[in-house]
DNA sequence: TATGAATGAGCCTTCATTCAT
DNA sequence: CATGAATGAAGGCTCATTCAT
């Protein structure tokens, strides 16, 4: 008996995330998912229950590889300001070298597909990195406000910029990058 | 001869953005929307030429309602500063009061369900609001930044945070209300 | 109150003819020989039962004007020979210069669309033309054949070549014509 | 896994030649065929592209059945009149054998619904019974004619007698046959 | 495990016909 | 008489899922 083969699920993954981006989950049926991974449409249900399971496996797979990029550099030796810096830069980063997977994740950000319980345990994938907030609230380099209003101040107006830099409407180069980081290190500042 | 019933296309509207807010596009069927509406699914045809026509239609309705009470309470007496404040609250009444048609209009921010055309006519409702932006500028309120980089930081932690909101996963009250605005206000002015 | 309108019924009939030649009776709506008419679709239902009606009736005004031009030229001091000769090449000419009317009715030939009714109606309209048979017979010019055979052998081979040039399959000179009809004359005479 | 099971084909084949040819293409709804066939709507999908993919291939078909039939007993050592009665005689039986199949073809000899290349392909199953016409013409058997002028009048009369046979409004006896073949081969021969 | 065949349910859309003016 | 609006019914087709191998 052969084991679960780790590359068509990972076949199935990349295939699920390129073509629901390009056109929406309902119209991605499991047939093409199969057909561009590589397998039978059965095959699919060997590795997910059904086609909400694999939506949501998918959604948290990607979200564990994001949140885990976004950790990329960070040392405890850094100071706060240090390390918001390599953060924001890292999510910034990641967003315009995958595309793909950041439009996928954003399109289940407002969509009642993805159920509340992955949508949590996507979240948790970044707690860590709410220990540098703490920090910052703790040694007087962020304003006293709450984890919400920082994160909004924080990282909203950078995936705006990147979702319109990937439309193509806004070009982002090095310097428009700085004067972002200048305006969100002001917004989050006493 | 029968005269058009711009009830009945009121009645669609609603029932459309409801339900596709509600379910997606996609999982909201002509049939249901029809119902919901108390007409005739044929009927829909007769003030749309297919559903992603009436997707269409109802997105410019949404926009143009939102753009028309964004601007609700300006006028050319106005300080910038006066006047973005009207704007922002207005904003944020708006996204709080009409939850479900913001939701809507924001499941097809990143959709290529909505074409081009709808998007750019959407935003062009917007267009008079520029104006108090390039006076900000030349008036040296504002900094000197680009009218996307501007909009990521006026705009979308408000959205973020009303999303938030309306998922009930925090509460604004008025006096996070206030710190949200002196924190915008912070990092879009000099 | 206005007298029902011959221009109009007429428009409706060319319309139908036209529309369903080219594309079928099924693929033809209502609303698009309305349209092509210039009427309401209502407006046929002032004219015509149902849809059913309709076409029978346009089926029997073309007939009529069918039979009436194979009748022109024909006098009774002709010979036989010379009658058959006139019937024969004015069948020929009708097939060519009205291919639309032409396709159109035999587009029901062998179908069950049109009732029996009318097509024996639509039969009856050759009737004077049977006289001539007859009288070809009497005089021992024609095979003493049945009308059925006589028609079969006089006419189905006309006809077959009358669609192939509507097809654009043959093309039909003079000189060949004239072969047509020789083969056909040695067919049914003694 | 399955695999294809040639009487589900088989069973379409003759559900949908029955129930086209008695009601029409557009009259016979797919689900209907599926009906009368025992199998799936959506089985119908497996192995044809659409509904006019369905019909186009049925036609094939039939036509190629069809020109296996009229080849039957036919051998070298047959002179060109042995030959030719043969053939006569094939294809009147046939069509009295198996007049829905030949009412099927009939219903798409002039009709768009069937495209081009397929009645093309159709008409090539029979090209290997137009070396007998060739040789006819050589051996100064059959008058000197083209081929198309020769298939009108050696087939047309023909098939108007089985239609007419088929529709019960005319009795084709072995006498009358024979007259029919007497006057086809009056026709064609020098 | 892997798969292509098979399917019942459902969707978008069209249409012949009627309604109300 | 004339008409555009309105509609219930039906059709072609797709799809998520299961079957049988």
């Amino acid at each position: 008996m052969r084991r679960r083969d780790g590359k068509k699920e990972q076949a199935i993954f990349d295939a699920a995330i390129r073509l629901i981006t390009a056109n929406g989950f309902a119209d991605t049926s499991m047939s093409k998912i199969a057909k561009a991974a590589g397998v039978s449409p059965a095959t699919i249900y060997v590795y997910f229950e059904n086609k909400e399971d694999m939506l949501n496996k998918t959604y948290s797979h990607v979200k564990r590889e994001m949140a885990s990029a976004l950790a990329n550099g960070l040392s405890p030796e850094l100071s706060v300001a240090e390390a918001f810096k390599v953060i924001w830069y890292n999510f910034f980063n990641y967003t315009l070298d995958n595309s793909v997977k950041f439009s996928f994740t954003e399109q289940f950000a407002n969509s009642p597909i993805v159920d509340r319980v992955r949508k949590e345990e996507g979240m948790s994938y970044f707690l860590p990195l709410l220990a540098w907030f703490e920090r910052g609230i703790r040694e007087k380099v962020f304003r006293n406000i709450s984890m919400e209003l920082f994160a909004a101040f924080a990282f909203a107006p950078v995936m705006a910029l990147a979702k319109q830099h990937n439309c193509g409407e806004v070009v982002l180069d090095e310097k428009t990058l700085k004067t972002a980081f200048d305006v969100t290190w002001s917004a989050i500042t006493r």
